[in-house]
DNA sequence: TATTTATGTCAGTCATGTTGACATATTTCG
DNA sequence: CGAAATATGTCAACATGACTGACATAAATA
């Protein structure tokens, strides 16, 4: 026994500390982001939809004019898992397309009155739910909460997300 | 046209710009967390595992001795989902059960070693996803990036919870 | 004109969630 | 002690939303 334990033991290349810091983090993510989703669940459920159909309501809501190939790297599915969902909010009336008008082989995609209408329905909980939090937490946090989330983007595309969340 | 057009048109009950701040951040998580569960599926799909077995391991792995029970609780699921993948953990050898002290219906879980070793394959890129923020944000950002996510969830369970992730 | 691109669609499969019903062992209550 | 409640496991059927692979069409581009 004539170890010099001043290190703290199985310190590798993290430290440990850090290490169930980090942990925490990961779980408090998990936790936040469970609650958060539950939100639309409810709604959606009621109504016959999943989650699938509020992200695409989502995204074509907030970025009018979106492309297929676009929404299907956000969402980053197939394009025959986007299509059966999409369909069914065409047919329902939800999401119109029209041609692009430089190429008109793109099917530009727009919410409809409608579909404005129940994407709000949708979203208004999560809504509240962050803006509560945010006002809890204080406007520094919530600046340090996005710094955050913005470096947990890969950094390949993270410049590209960043603008277009900002010019959305 | 008679209008006093002091306030900005169509402000509701909230602010518009606020409203859009508060989308820019749900669309930030999103993303966020897009690409933070992206790290281990690229190891999970390979091995023939889903994030369902992730998610266990996890919980498992942070929580030795964690009861069935608690664990449905945490991943909100059936048990006849948990039971599932479960039994595939446990027949790989990820998994043990062992019965209660005090009360020998229940089935305590623990990871075993190559249970171990598999949970810290999966979660490293991860881990290292979230060093790697927090040392680029900083620690102001972290901290403000725990206080919103804690209030992200649900109010009724987040005193419990929090407790939990601590102690863990 | 030939090729590539953007989109749509058919068919089959898989992972993971659901509900409902029922079985077993153990604990707790009256 | 015996009855009821609890913790867990399991069978079956089904839904959602992913996936792959193949093929079709219209429009842009080389």
């Amino acid at each position: 026994m004539t170890d010099i334990n001043i290190l703290p033991p199985d310190s590798g290349p993290h430290d440990a500390a850090e290490t169930a810091e980090i942990r925490q983090a990961i779980e408090l993510l998990f936790f936040a982001y469970r609650d958060f989703t539950s939100d639309p669940d409810v709604i959606l459920s009621r109504s016959g939809y999943g989650r699938a159909h509020h992200r695409i309501l989502h995204f074509v809501g907030a970025y009018p004019g979106i492309n297929v190939a676009q929404l299907l790297a956000i969402l980053r599915i197939t394009k025959q898992s986007l299509g059966r969902v999409l369909k069914q909010l065409l047919k329902q009336g939800f999401v119109e397309q029209r041609p692009g008008k430089h190429d008109r082989r793109q099917r530009l995609l727009f919410l409809t009155g409608k579909g404005r209408e129940f994407e709000a329905r949708l979203s208004s909980p999560q809504h509240e739910r962050v803006r509560r939090a945010f006002a809890a937490a204080g406007p520094d946090a919530v600046s340090g909460y996005l710094q955050v989330l913005e470096h947990l983007i890969n950094e390949s595309e993270r410049k590209i997300i960043l603008d277009a969340i900002k010019r959305g």
